[in-house]
DNA sequence: CGGTTCCTTGAGGATGATCAACGAGGGTGG
DNA sequence: CCACCCTCGTTGATCATCCTCAAGGAACCG
């Protein structure tokens, strides 16, 4: 889902650079804009009590994020933190909320998307909770293959990335890449893992 | 979020009775149809290899369930099961789009329902994931209490069924409850809970 | 009263977490 | 080019937690 630059810009939207590591909005924050990242990468996720993180999420270029609470009058579960060095262009909330209401297309086409990331939360769950570290950590892998059963491609994510996102612990995650590997559902070369 | 009956019937939907415990459609299972509770409860949830079910969710009178496949041309993340004796009343998949493409307005009210379904999940999953057993119970507790805070309240399910949605075991639950209850978190009394 | 479902307890075991070191690689500045 | 630093990866030992298995007990319902 991409709203067309000219559009928002139109409406006033407003592009923002972020540098790795900052922080876009804050659990528990206010939701009062729209964000779409023209190019870099977001990473959605939490932190619990003793300071381990869970990542719901990462968003690349074009995509929009955080939209939900935009709907719903409600505060962020999660945490937005650039990824990468990144791009957004950011909109208000209110303006936002009248292209839905002004063009009838976009709004269908948002029904859409969230339609699919229930899909996708729904089944990360299932793959998460319940399940052994090697199914959790193929599952992972699988959600950001394209083109499935094709050649083993270089997974670009680092092994604490793959924990945060599994709920495992990275010595686990690295165990369980060793098995996994010896067991041939993995290529690992030079370190680095293709899948 | 709830369509008018009056609609559904005269765009040609059918009730039809579940008994407790019948499936209503399965994993993997193509998206024909819109559902909707007049009366009863539905579960949705899901197997692992092992047989160890995962809950992801419960619907009530008067809920839709399923909808998100219809959107996005997806199967069945999960299975769904009558919990009670329910009442459900089913209109075909094209039917309901059209009533969306029809009526902007009912379009929106899924819109913020999908949206509020999302935030749910991202609650969800950041309860459980990570957290001790107690904390995944009580928050488990807290997402079916309306009124937080209030006198505390009969809990409505097993044992099992609260392991079921917690990523735990029977056993396990058992004894944390027996815990909570010590440190004054819960009230049981004759075997019932009460939060 | 008998059957069914749900709850409970204990013992033992498996698994992943934790802690503590150390190794490898890549980039930077002297 | 080398020394240094910083991030990431790796390993082993130990620990805590939850799961598993097995056996009964309690509550409820026809």
């Amino acid at each position: 889902m991409q709203l067309d630059l000219d559009l928002l810009y139109t409406w006033g939207a407003i592009a923002k650079e972020y540098k790795k590591g900052e922080i876009i909005f804050d659990e528990d924050g206010l939701a009062n804009f729209y964000y779409q990242i023209v190019e870099g990468c977001v990473k959605m996720f939490n932190t619990n009590d003793k300071g381990k993180e869970f990542t719901q999420g990462y968003f690349f270029d074009g995509q929009s994020f955080g939209e939900p609470p935009l709907f719903i009058d409600e505060r962020y579960p999660s945490t937005a933190m650039a990824f990468q060095d990144t791009r957004i262009i950011k909109l208000t909330k209110d303006k936002f909320l009248k292209i839905l209401d002004e063009y009838p297309a976009i709004q269908k086409q948002f029904l859409n998307l969230m339609a699919q990331r229930i899909h996708s939360k729904a089944v990360t769950s299932k793959d998460i909770i319940n399940q052994s570290p090697a199914f959790r950590i193929l599952a992972f892998f699988n959600t950001r293959k394209k083109n499935k059963g094709g050649a083993p491609e270089l997974v670009p994510f680092t092994r604490q990335e793959i924990a945060n996102f599994t709920g495992l612990r990275v010595e686990t995650v690295i165990r369980a890449l060793g098995k996994m590997h010896v067991e041939k559902k993995i290529e690992i070369k030079n370190h680095k893992i293709y899948y």
